[in-house]
DNA sequence: AAGGCGGGGTC
DNA sequence: GACCCAGCCTT
């Protein structure tokens, strides 16, 4: 029996019931594929669910203001997703007439749409033959067949990349895809896969071998840089307060944040430093800090560790801080504005801005 | 070829 | 703490 066959017989007796394999509407798929990118389904359901209610239709997409789809974007992360998805709608609305491309080629020209989603769009809305390759399928393919190259060089990419393309079904090219992945995610998981009951058992090298903890193998560790920051919480009786958008390049990029002392006062405050201080240098108002917290919250990331603390300061006219208004939005509600998780976590645990 | 980019789950 | 998740983009 064919990979395939077994791989596709197994996957109708165990697929999960997943709103976005109800459909072929390339728009639906495309955002499935764009919100799933190195995101577990679980955590990307309700996302997905939110934005089909908000953005029916590509066009509503790309109408919407990026600030709105940021918002909505908050919390899951890897944040050039949503805007490249926002351009992407643009584009194909404008430009497309709505209609999307409908070869893998043409669908990977497309901003934030790499191989593995331009072959799962293509396969899933179209049935072309070509194979998806993700972490899922790279792990079901080492294990099975017992490739150690690495997954993470060119040069062993294209060893699985040839492989997979070999083992497609070109028949039922939806199918195949669909099975390997739910057969990575459910079965044969990075740690504890189900081998007692692995359909595959008998031929696969790793089990065999007992190879499974060792495949598939990667070159490169993620660093991990540390970085402090102190953000300066001014606000008053309603809840107003001082936020800039991200503009740079880097972490976070258009979403909002508060002012962070390192940059408006040259000697700000210490790393860390948990007491009530006063900035003279404030616009002449002698405004008293207080941290938030009682030592800096540690946010972690994939490839930082975060120290963040929250310095509160209560004013009661922001007419007074006229060169930071130059620099800052004055923010009414701060709820309608997209800010990064642990910016989130704050305003909640605070009072200033739930009244 | 290497590094940046989020947040959360699991062991 | 280490690893992983329906990866993509820039340098």
């Amino acid at each position: 029996m064919l990979f395939s066959e077994k791989l596709i017989d197994w996957y109708s007796i165990n697929l999960r019931d997943l709103p976005w394999r109800a459909t072929q509407d390339p728009y639906k798929i495309w955002l499935s594929e764009i919100v799933l990118q190195q995101t577990r389904v679980v955590q990307g359901m309700p996302y997905y669910l939110q934005f089909l209610e908000r953005f029916p239709t590509v066009f509503d997409l790309a109408e919407a203001k990026e600030d709105e789809v940021l918002k909505l974007w908050q919390g899951l992360g890897y944040y050039s997703r949503a805007r490249n998805l926002h351009a992407t709608a643009q584009y194909i609305a404008q430009e497309k007439n709505g209609i999307f491309p409908q070869t893998a080629k043409e669908l990977k020209k497309l901003k934030g749409v790499g191989e593995y989603t331009a072959h799962a769009i293509a396969s899933f809305c179209f049935r072309e033959p070509v194979a998806v390759l993700d972490g899922n399928v790279f792990r079901v393919l080492s294990r099975v067949f017992g490739v150690n190259d690495e997954i993470d060089t060119p040069a062993g990419k294209r060893i699985f990349k040839d492989l997979a393309q070999k083992l497609l079904d070109s028949e039922k090219p939806d199918l195949y895809n669909q099975a390997i992945m739910e057969f990575g995610a459910l079965q044969c998981t990075p740690k504890a896969p189900l081998c007692n009951v692995c359909p595959f058992m008998q031929k696969c090298v790793a089990y065999q071998n007992q190879m499974i903890g060792d495949l598939p193998r990667k070159k490169k560790k993620v660093k991990v840089k540390e970085e402090h920051i102190n953000y300066l919480v001014l606000v008053d009786n309603n809840g107003n307060t001082f936020m800039k958008q991200r503009t740079q390049k880097g972490i976070w990029r258009n979403l909002f944040e508060f002012p962070r002392l390192e940059s408006e006062f040259a000697n700000g405050v210490s790393e860390g430093l948990n007491e009530t201080i006063r900035l003279k240098s404030l616009e002449n108002q002698n405004v008293e800090l207080t941290a938030f917290y009682p030592k800096p919250v540690k946010h972690l990331l994939s490839h930082r560790k975060l120290f963040i603390q929250f310095y509160i300061g209560m004013v009661t006219d922001y007419s007074a801080f006229a060169s930071l208004s130059k620099k800052y939005h004055i923010v009414q509600n701060i709820h309608t504005f997209a800010v990064p998780v642990v910016i989130e976590r704050f305003i909640g645990a605070s009072d200033f801005f739930n009244s």
